[in-house]
DNA sequence: ATAGTCAGGTTGTCCGGACAAAGGATTGAC
DNA sequence: GTCAATCCTTTGTCCGGACAACCTGACTAT
């Protein structure tokens, strides 16, 4: 499989395994006298080479053992980098063989992400226009969803999603009061997740649930589709770390418009 | 929090700090002859202690150092052990405070689950119709997401699967050939990522994309829906851990039978 | 009473080393 | 020439220790 290549290595240590290390030709370094820690530079070192095309799919990174010595770090710090971007599915690890670069194309490994910062991202300027910003009692099934009494008080925001002047979403979402003041021209310009992490609540998990259902005639009319088209639907409960139930969202979309797209890795 | 528990466990170890280390009454040991990893050990008796609730959402669980100790074990590979389960989502740990079971229901963050197997845990018993199992030239679409050449042969699958004798799902398939024998006796009693994991192939990731759209008159037929009802639909392609995409999926779920569950994490 | 300070406890990071296990390649025997 | 045994490389696991960063609660000074 290899061939023969014309190993001449005396002294002169030109250029030692060149086919086995592609990090040889990199320029990895750390600073140590910077706070963030030396695992995590080098693991964003590691992934911006791999982004920019510098690591190829299926190149061998050189054994541990060398790129520390190389960089001046010890084999746990190194190995902790690599870790964390095997866990993140961009690296392969094989005893005896080495680690490599994955060779499929993984873009996200599907984050806990709001509807708002993946257009965004897709560069599709999204607009809100928000229907509803109102105090009211919960229904049983927000009041079950958010683990609070029933009939206790809690938000109601209705929003409409545009791109390109046309509705795309609707989302209902029911928060519990005293989180945070949930100011109607700030919900139009940005996200709910993005005014929660702002207002420093650390987001944990989110249960989902995506289905489709036939529009009624109120919903057809929302977003612009004869009642009995198909819309996608997604309901969801997020939790901070705490374990808090801190938003509850029921959301429909044109599937015309809109589709869920992840990635998703095994976990080993 | 919690309440002073009367555990008369023999020689009087009256419990150092009951309310700050759950794991005092636990019993925990590791077999050091077992080949299984002794990080893996612990991480797997935490896990079933969570499971089986002997340790509670909240409850703190007692800092590394002793717990290493107690055990007989290094700190490192208690903190392996720790650091797994936070990956799962089951623990949280607080630098100064401590670590401590998260308090929200986690159930599983999201496997690449067949269909199959998830119905078989939710003990609903599902039966296969294998409707087709061909070989083909691979249309333009199947052989970019296959990374092959159109036209080249592969496996065509068309499955129904059915529950309680009412058809749920369609499932068409694709896969590369020379991968491993399609028998379709074995294709109705299990599932395919069975097959495929049973053949040696190591799973790696996934990219999905979940869809609706009204039912075709062919597919309405197909699931027991009329012409223009709400379908869910999924496509899916499936890469092994050397990057070789292994099978390409295109399936449609009847909305008010089978609609997709998951949690999901934020990561790190 | 309030605010700032300090000390104790816990996790986060990092180091250096050691041996085991697995995969690949070479070597040897037949 | 083919197959088996062996060696080498590389990652996997585990240990013991050290210091830093952070949180909490108590204490002190204002």
């Amino acid at each position: 499989m290899q061939l023969p290549v014309n190993k001449c290595h005396g002294y002169a240590r030109a250029v030692p395994k060149p086919e086995v290390d592609s990090t040889a030709s990199l320029e990895l370094g750390v600073d140590r006298s910077s706070p963030v820690p030396l695992y995590f530079q080098l693991s964003q070192q590691l992934e911006a080479a791999i982004e920019r095309g510098a690591l190829t799919p299926g190149s061998l990174l050189g054994n541990e053992i060398e790129l520390a010595a190389r960089l001046g770090l010890s084999r746990p710090t190194v190995r902790q980098a690599i870790q964390s971007l095997v866990d993140k599915g961009l690296l392969v690890r094989r005893r005896g063989v080495g680690t490599q670069v994955v060779h499929s194309q993984v873009k996200r490994p599907l984050e806990l992400s709001s509807l708002y910062d993946d257009l965004e991202a897709a560069g599709q300027r999204p607009a809100t226009e928000v229907l509803a910003n109102v105090l009211e009692p919960a229904p049983a099934q927000v009041a079950a969803a958010l683990q609070i009494a029933e009939g206790a008080q809690v938000h109601r925001i209705e929003r409409l999603r545009l791109t390109h002047g046309e509705p795309m979403a609707h989302l209902c979402n029911y928060l519990p009061t005293g989180l945070f003041d949930l100011d109607s021209g700030q919900l139009a310009a940005t996200g709910l997740y993005r005014m929660m992490r702002a207002a420093g609540i650390t987001l944990h998990s989110a249960r989902q649930s995506i289905g489709a259902r036939a529009a009624t005639a109120e919903e057809g009319e929302r977003l612009d589709e004869p009642p009995g088209a198909p819309l996608l639907t997604m309901q969801r409960t997020t939790f901070d770390d705490t374990g808090r139930a801190v938003e509850y969202g029921t959301h429909t979309y044109r599937p015309s418009r809109y589709s869920f797209e992840f990635q998703l890795l095994v976990r080993g």
